[in-house]
DNA sequence: TTAAGTGCAAATTATTTGCAGTAAG
DNA sequence: CTTACTGCAAATAATTTGCACTTAA
C-alpha cells in the first residue's frame, strides 16, 4: 500500500532519534511527504506552513531547520549571503541558483565530474565541495 | 622603477572610472597596494584602514565595497551565510574555506577542472560557476 | 559650482535567544 | 514527573539608508 505523507514525516524524524512533535511532523511532512528533495527558506517554509493545516511560529521553523541540520537530517547550502537555503537531498551534488528568482535547485549531477582537486592543506580535510551555478535570464 | 602602493590604488581606481577620493585611495592601497589579491569582509577591511593612517567609516567600507564590486574591481564571495566576503582576484577560480577560521583563501587552481557542466536551463545563461573547498581540521 | 562621496546615527533584515508555558517519554 | 520543545517578544549581527556636510572635477 502507499506511503502516506504523515508515515514519511514520521520515519524521518525517527531515523534521527528526534521527538515528533506536532511541529516537527507538520515541517517534516512539508519537507519529504512527497519523497521528493525540496529546498527551502524558513521564511519560505514558514509560508507553506501557514497555508496548511498546522501552523508554526517563525522562530520555530528556524529553531527546528537547526536541529534537521544538526541531526543531519538536511543540509544548509550558502548561496545568498542574505538568506539561508535548506535542502533535503544530503549526497553531495551540484545547484543551480536562479539569480533573478532567488530560487535554487539541483542541478543534474550525473555528468558533472571535478577533476584535479587540489589537496587539502596539512592538517586539514575536506569536508565538502560544494559547486554552485549561478543562472541568470539569458 | 618600483610601483608604488599607492600607484597601484590610483591606477586601480581610474581603470573602473572611479573617483579617487582619499577613503577609496586608502581602501585601494590596502587592498591591491602589494600587487596580491586579497580577501576581505567589511569589518576586516575596517580593522586594517583603522590600523593604517587614513581612516575610513565602517558605512563607507561598506559602500565602498559595493561601489567596487559594481565597478568590476571586485567580486563578492558567498561562503557563510552571516558574512560577505570580497575577493580582488577576478577570473573565475576555487576557494578554501577554512571553517574553523571563516577564512577564505584562494586553492591552487592549475589542476582543477570541471567536466561535463550541465547546460544551464531553457532562456538561461551560467553567470558563473563557484566552487567552494570546505576545509575542516582533519 | 555641482554632482558624487562621506559619516554618522537610525532603520532594516535575517536570525537567535530568554523565559514562561506545554507536551513527549 | 522531568526534560525537551515551543512561542512570543526582545536581543543581536550584518548591512543599508537618510540626510547634512565635504570634496573632486
Amino acid at each position: 500500500m502507499a506511503v502516506t505523507a504523515r508515515q514519511r514525516g514520521t520515519e524521518w524524524l525517527a531515523s534521527a532519534g528526534l521527538r515528533p512533535t506536532r511541529q516537527r511532523l507538520a515541517l517534516a511532512e512539508l519537507l519529504v511527504g512527497d519523497g521528493e528533495n525540496r529546498h527551502v527558506t524558513a521564511e519560505s517554509l514558514y509560508a507553506l506552513s501557514s497555508t496548511s493545516g498546522e501552523k508554526v511560529s517563525l522562530a520555530t521553523v528556524y529553531n527546528t531547520l537547526r536541529a534537521f541540520c544538526e541531526a543531519g537530517l538536511m543540509n544548509e547550502v550558502v548561496v545568498d549571503g542574505s538568506k539561508s537555503y535548506f535542502d533535503t537531498r544530503m549526497d553531495e551534488h551540484p545547484h543551480f541558483y536562479w539569480e533573478d528568482s532567488h530560487a535554487l535547485t539541483d542541478a543534474p549531477a550525473e555528468t558533472l565530474r571535478i577533476e584535479g582537486l587540489p589537496d587539502a592543506p596539512d592538517g586539514m580535510a575536506v569536508a565538502r565541495v560544494d559547486v554552485v551555478i549561478r543562472l541568470r535570464r539569458a
